[in-house]
DNA sequence: TAGATTGTTAATCGATTAACAATC
DNA sequence: TAGATTGTTAATCGATTAACAATC
């Protein structure tokens, strides 16, 4: 029922490195835009985000956009192109699932309701000190009433930020009471079915290819003093 | 000086999907060690996290690691070695730009230090009602000490959580300063000189993957509804 | 008109997956 | 020995970059 090949929607999804960078040129369209710019070429957008020109237009086209030869693209038009192809010009009702310093830090940062639309109307965790109490405005609950607030939320996005130990446990009950769209910080692979996207954010893996080819940078250096005497 | 040809360094740096994937090894490594296993498979591997057993074992390669045809690879040397490769096993003086709620969440998560060796030694703000406390037991300093403390503490790495409006600015004064592996949370791409390493942790982009992904499958399902009637 | 820029097709590059000999 | 697994080379796949006609 789910992947039947005869459907008139696009089988193949838009590839992640494309989505990836839409949030960027966005950034800088808006920053266009407060500064009064009308049009914008991909010249202009690829020279700022030392990208290829080419990689940019084709970025764009998935958004629906068409710009014009010689003058580019409107920005206001292609602000709200990739605002709508990234459903960002929406409010996304969602739920926190653990609220160590990494949960709680989330669920401060208001750049993602402001900017995203990332709604998170209620968070999870088992510590009595936590559950009954509102944290950053938001109410704390004990994660056996998951099922109950997601229905009562209609929380389509859960995010997770609990221990790797317990994750893929609170992955299923998140997806069994109806959420769609994970947003993982826990450092594990999660098993979903079919019909849930998990997204994962690997903050241990960003940092070791930070210090690895740190490493590698100043092990060469060292080699080269050495060679030099 | 620094890229000649002749140098006996490898050229090519090793993939970053393959530094990305190291530390979730290491996380199933240290669970097997834990519950008592001795010796592993890529085969193993490659189930509990959903890859191909190749790419698992490509992977290991750069790391050093020589298995045994029929018994796989001893889990402690395993452990060890990907600890060296992504050079864990050793402290790493570190600084911190910007204690917003994103800054703050990461100055207290305290897995950084406990399994990577990340020390953050001092951070930076301009609000006066921080500067000059400590928070979370790291020292907070005014931006404009910046050179001077980093001189101090050696540090090597930096970790930048201001608003995009000032990271660039913040990154040149960092390298300026010493700084030559920089952890960037801000939504930027930063420009920087060849002997400064940057690594971008972009939550809003990973948040568009999923919001994307999303709308796809939502759309996709009601069209179907549609279809059926 | 002339020339910059789009949209698109072709070529390249890099990463993943498949195939298979070597080996414990 | 027989068979599972490593290490490595070849094939495939997907994403990036180059080339170029269409167009405003």
């Amino acid at each position: 029922m789910s992947n039947t090949p005869y459907a008139n929607v696009p089988v193949t999804p838009v590839s992640r490195p494309t989505l990836r960078r839409l949030p960027l040129y966005l950034r800088f369209l808006l920053d266009l835009h407060t500064s009064g710019t009308a049009r914008v070429s991909c010249t202009v957008i690829a020279n700022e985000l030392q990208y290829d020109p080419t990689q940019i237009r084709k970025d764009l086209a998935v958004t629906g956009i068409v710009g014009r030869p010689r003058t580019g693209y409107d920005v206001v038009e292609l602000i709200r192109a990739i605002e709508t192809f990234l459903d960002w010009n929406r409010p996304h009702e969602a739920i926190m699932v653990g609220l160590g310093s990494l949960g709680r830090a989330i669920l401060g940062y208001d750049a993602f309701s402001a900017e995203s639309g990332l709604q998170i109307r209620a968070a999870f965790d088992i510590d009595p000190e936590k559950v009954g109490k509102r944290i950053r405005n938001c109410p704390v609950y004990h994660v056996s009433r998951l099922a109950e607030i997601i229905d009562k939320t209609k929380a389509k996005i859960g995010i997770l930020a609990a221990p790797a130990s317990v994750a893929q446990d609170l992955a299923n009950a998140m997806a069994d009471a109806g959420i769609r769209g994970i947003w993982n910080f826990a450092p594990v692979r999660l098993r979903v079915g079919q019909d849930t996207i998990v997204e994962n954010v690997l903050l241990k893996t960003s940092l070791a290819v930070l210090t690895n080819r740190l490493k590698e940078m100043l092990e060469y250096e060292n080699e080269e003093v050495g060679t030099l005497e």
